[in-house]
DNA sequence: ACCTGAACACCGTTCAAGT
DNA sequence: ACCTGAACACCGTTCAAGT
């Protein structure tokens, strides 16, 4: 499609950089993701990216900052909503880690594949660990309620977001058929209850 | 190995590029491999390659079925020196399962990004759940045991596979300290099995 | 049968020059 | 400040031709 009218400025190529990047990302896979398309899409040189990051891997980190972002803004939002027990705090939460990891399968592979990279910048650390965060506050609520074991919050929580880690990881990567993740999810989540509740008590099943 | 005593150029070029790539992959990352400084690497031309994988997926196809081969051998040899209780065999294939994965992080991270493709061969596919058989098989056996709770085999073995994947996830890709690694696995393990210890009894302590 | 060498259509990155 | 256009050193893939 030959271009028509090319604005020499682009109203913020950054930002329809990142968006273009992440569509291509979802429908064709990171295999595709190339800047000189990215450019050609957007109607711009093939050298013009380079303004706004300084090479691929900038790019890449920043759709994956985005990703942490809105990851966690959607498990803070999701506490709103949730109930007044740890059992169901949790089963929010969980539910809301799973349906972001489905809903953007590819996105949440670009996200922990940048963190082998020790040149990681120190943001996107951070940004990774926000929504574990939020994991780790929900079961120090619980153990105030005495609906949770005692112990180190690290030692309790980190089984707990091994779990639910691994469980969004076995769905996106297609190991789970599609129409099992919602079922098998109850499974997990009354797993993860049993194996955080206090001694000598049944742990509260989730409705 | 079905050898010809005449070769051309090269002995064996296939078993010789899956070798070396696995090398760049572990020393330099996916993002490094190229069929080209492979070829260069070996002393033959960039074409002579396709005579072995047709194209480049191919070759890191069969280097993920390499991976899957070892990791389901190293489980199952685990197996020999695991002990009688369900706690000690789901501990010692636990350890085989994560120590793979820090041995061969890049490796698993190839392994695992391989199945969003629909592309993906039959042979691929299968490999990859082989080694949840075994997990499958152990939870079968604590059932009869009686130190594993009663239910159908996928449903209370899916949360155990979502831990250990998960677990090994998180390691492999940096979330934890890698001294932690070690210390953190025994939380995991007994997590696991509290998780799915049978009703009104306490599971036991790992070692 | 196995490999070479050239060719093609792509890449990412850099940089002097334009606006 | 932001972008272009050319240049460079790479890619993966294909294919006629060599041995």
């Amino acid at each position: 499609m030959a271009t028509q009218t090319r604005r020499y400025h682009h109203g913020d190529l950054r930002a329809a950089l990142l968006t273009r990047a992440e569509e291509t990302l979802r429908e064709r896979g990171p295999a595709a993701l190339s800047l000189r398309e990215l450019a050609r899409d957007l109607g711009v040189s093939h050298a013009a990216p380079s303004r706004h990051f300084k090479d691929k891997q900038a790019l890449l980190d920043a759709l994956a900052l985005t990703g942490f972002g809105r990851l966690a803004a959607s498990m803070a939002a999701s506490r709103e909503s949730a109930g007044e027990t740890f059992a169901e705090r949790l089963a929010t939460m969980s539910r809301a880690y799973v349906d972001f990891a489905t809903a953007n399968a590819e996105l949440l592979d670009l996200m922990y594949s940048i963190k082998h990279d020790p040149q990681a910048s120190e943001a996107l650390v951070t940004a990774s660990q926000q929504w574990a965060e939020q994991l780790v506050e929900l079961i120090g609520a619980g153990q105030r309620r005495g609906e949770v074991r005692e112990g180190p919050l690290e030692r309790v929580g980190l089984p707990i977001f091994a779990t639910l880690h691994g469980y969004a990881s076995l769905a996106v990567s297609g190991m789970l058929p599609a129409d099992a993740v919602e079922h098998g999810l109850a499974d997990v989540i009354a797993h993860m209850l049993r194996g955080c509740a206090p001694d000598q008590a049944a742990a509260p099943l989730v409705p």
